[in-house]
DNA sequence: CGTTTTTGACCAGCGC
DNA sequence: GCGCTGGTCAAAAACG
């Protein structure tokens, strides 16, 4: 599977846990599905798509990823000191009370901090913050800001954001804490980035598949590539700390975060994350193929010598950690929940994903958002998700 | 008038 | 124990 990004979902339903496949890359043009040889390896490979081929015409594959708590148990101790992304409410006052006391008591909870060149006075992840200190501390003229989340009154979630001494463009943000509550869309793929670093922190894991996965995602959140991207797990800390450096300090070409990504409103309609193709304005996604398109095609970071490597590196990631998958089990029920309406659409009428891929053009015309049903109904299908519950 | 920010006081952890 | 530092609290001020 060399030249397929592949996917791995788990759900769980009526306490059967299975598990579903995405493989997006190089397919048979004739079948425009996935290669035998590839469904021999996973049987459960549902859809495949062309990247290599023709990648304008690849479906609009954004996952906006979303942790969910996932019914194993691993994954829930991997969540317990993270920053998740919108999962659900709690669901008993316990699970309140326990990560309060867990909050009280652990005073070493994992920490993610982004270094990112910025001109706002804070990077608008989404979230909705209120300030409630500030301080000067030691080695940095600049003062560090302290925010709480306050979309819920309970969210026990904190950022500290300060500038850096050295270079006053570059805006440190830390995240600490869990939300326990629905995070705006908006907010998700920020919150979903910074709680796969701190749960690959607190689970142990720290493979280069992850931290490149980390690398991918925060990178297509960003109008820009930076050329590099650095994870440093200081050893004397009180709080283990992750950082994710997309200052890209050997660049050639500046990265900075989107006006729009540091000051637009978080509940704007159109999203903080957004990033502008010419004249054409979209909202980022996590995970975007037309975006790895543009990649492709316009930024000489990625060559197309270097796509396998690149789809590889993809896969070894997402597959690699339970966070990761579970988090696009998340994703797929937001992207169809972004896109329901379509997608029940064509669920109603029965239409195969040969037939919609047919039409799909036609449809189109009348709907834009209709160019990611194809994938959506599939997965849908596949994952015999409840549309009305989104 | 409700919400958010400011800012000095207070507290806890840590090193000496 | 003491002082330093980071982090939080809470009353007052500012803002919309």
């Amino acid at each position: 599977m060399k030249d397929h990004l592949g996917l791995i979902a788990k759900q769980e339903e009526d306490g059967e846990e299975s598990d579903l496949a995405l493989c997006l890359g190089t397919l048979n043009p004739k079948t425009q599905t996935a290669g035998k040889e590839d469904k021999a390896m996973n049987p459960n490979i549902l859809c495949s798509t062309k990247l290599d081929h023709d990648l304008n015409e690849v479906p609009d594959l954004s996952l906006g990823l979303e942790l969910k708590r996932a019914p194993d148990r691993e994954f829930g101790k991997a969540l317990s000191a993270d920053n998740a992304g919108s999962s659900s409410l709690r669901e008993s006052k316990d699970d309140e009370d326990q990560q309060e006391a867990s909050h009280q008591t652990n005073a070493k909870r994992a920490r993610v901090s982004v270094r990112a060149r910025c001109d706002a006075p804070t990077m608008n992840d989404g979230c909705h913050w209120r300030k409630y200190g500030q301080k000067i501390s030691k080695g940095n003229p600049c003062p560090r800001a302290y925010y709480r989340c306050s979309i819920a009154p309970g969210c026990l979630v904190r950022k500290q954001v300060q500038r850096c001494a050295e270079d006053l463009s570059i805006l440190i943000t830390t995240y600490e804490g869990t939300h326990n509550h629905p995070l705006p869309l908006s907010a998700t793929a920020v919150a979903s980035t910074t709680s796969a670093a701190a749960s690959m922190l607190t689970s142990g894991s720290s493979t280069s598949s992850v931290y490149n996965s980390m690398q991918m995602q925060m990178q297509m959140q960003s109008q820009f590539i930076p050329p590099s991207f650095s994870m440093q797990f200081p050893s004397s800390s009180s709080h283990p700390t992750i950082t994710l450096d997309l200052t890209a300090p050997s660049s050639t070409s500046q990265f900075r975060f989107p006006h729009s990504f540091s000051t637009a409103p978080w509940n704007s309609n159109v999203g903080p994350l957004q990033i502008d193709y010419g004249k054409r304005s979209e909202i980022a996604p996590s995970l975007s193929l037309p975006y790895l398109a543009k990649l492709k095609t316009e930024s000489a970071q990625i060559l197309p010598s270097q796509h396998a490597v690149l789809t590889d590196m993809i896969a070894g990631a997402i597959t690699s950690h339970p966070s990761f998958q579970s988090a696009l089990a998340a994703a797929v029920t937001s992207c169809i929940g972004r896109e329901h309406g379509a997608a029940r659409g064509l669920v109603r009428e029965g239409l195969s994903y040969d037939d919609v891929h047919v039409q799909r053009e036609e449809k189109m015309m009348k709907l834009p958002q209709m160019q990611s049903v194809p994938m959506y109904s599939t997965i849908l299908n596949s994952l015999n998700l409840n549309h009305n519950s989104q």
